[in-house]
DNA sequence: GTTTAATTACTCGGATAGACACTGTCCGAGTCAGCCCGG
DNA sequence: CCGGGCTGACTCGGACAGTGTCTATCCGAGTAATTAAAC
């Protein structure tokens, strides 16, 4: 049970585009340069965020991927199942459907006491990061770091093309 | 991030030892024949178990697996963990490490606030596993299912070799 | 009848193929900026 | 000098290989019950 790499580059790059002065795009590529990630699969990622309305893309020159949101409405739950997929870590195969006494017409994941325990503990994890938005990260970042957000900026602009 | 699907055979194995009188061992087939499971695949996991300490195993004729502790005091987490590994599921490579200003000598690990806040919802995912234990499971279905213990047993007495 | 020793069948345990998903890369469709030309 | 059309380069987007992990299976080492014989 090992989450795609990706998350942390998709939660790192939002992040950052937390930073930039809103109304200017920024390409997967420098996205990428700024950790120095493999730009063609971060915008693999970055592409995943789009589908799920987390980001705007535009295309051609001065393009680039924007925050189709303020941060306090981008919740870190929404990325992970961006990324992800948004399917659950436990697999309910219901087996209990193949067992003596099983019914073909009843619905094991709701019936099924370990399938509840299980996904209530997943409930916990999803509750957990569903309470937290970029917002939160990016004030407790400038909070224990004030420095980050013009270094971040002024990185940036220096790398502009 | 898709966990194994023994996760689900092992507890449901294990619940069903609960439900084993005392002393008898059981056997990887006759466990796997209860759900219809490929017999050398559930004895992996078993295998794991009893690695992890949460099974005893005893081979040669008259064989098979026991809990290796009341089910009091096994827990979810210890299953999981058990089959798979005990790694975490947010991977932290410390791309800050990579980025301008990151350092060779930080635990960006402990330092990232990403990742402490990823670190947290799976701490509450681990709490509540760790939480709920197998005589919790057993008796939540005893209470809805009462025939279940009695059912249980006669079947893997009839199928006793 | 009891003890002892070899036999036998049975179980786990790890080593071995196959399938799937993740990782990484590439090139093409679409688009906007800049440039050139004409008025 | 100003406006319009064109060129061109740049960006995302999806399609294409490589790799690692999970799934599934098999056979061998070790063990305990069984059987048979000897005392």
């Amino acid at each position: 049970m090992r989450m795609s790499e990706g998350v942390e580059w998709a939660l790192h790059s939002c992040l950052n585009l937390t930073w930039t002065e809103s109304g200017e795009a920024m390409t997967a590529a420098r996205l990428a340069a700024f950790y120095d990630l493999p730009a063609a699969y971060l915008n693999k990622q970055l592409q995943a965020l789009a589908r799920a309305g987390i980001l705007t893309s535009t295309p051609g020159p001065r393009g680039g991927f924007r925050l189709a949101r303020p941060p306090e409405r981008i919740s870190l739950l929404d990325v992970v199942t961006a990324i992800e997929g948004g399917v659950e870590a436990f697999r309910c195969d219901e087996v209990l459907r193949k067992g003596p006494g099983g019914r073909e017409d009843v619905d094991y994941r709701t019936l099924c006491v370990i399938s509840q325990s299980m996904r209530r503990a997943e409930l916990a994890w999803r509750r957990e990061l569903a309470g937290t938005t970029l917002a939160d990260i990016r004030a407790t970042v400038e909070e224990r770091h004030p420095g980050t957000p013009e270094s971040t900026r002024s990185w940036f602009a220096s790398r502009r093309p």
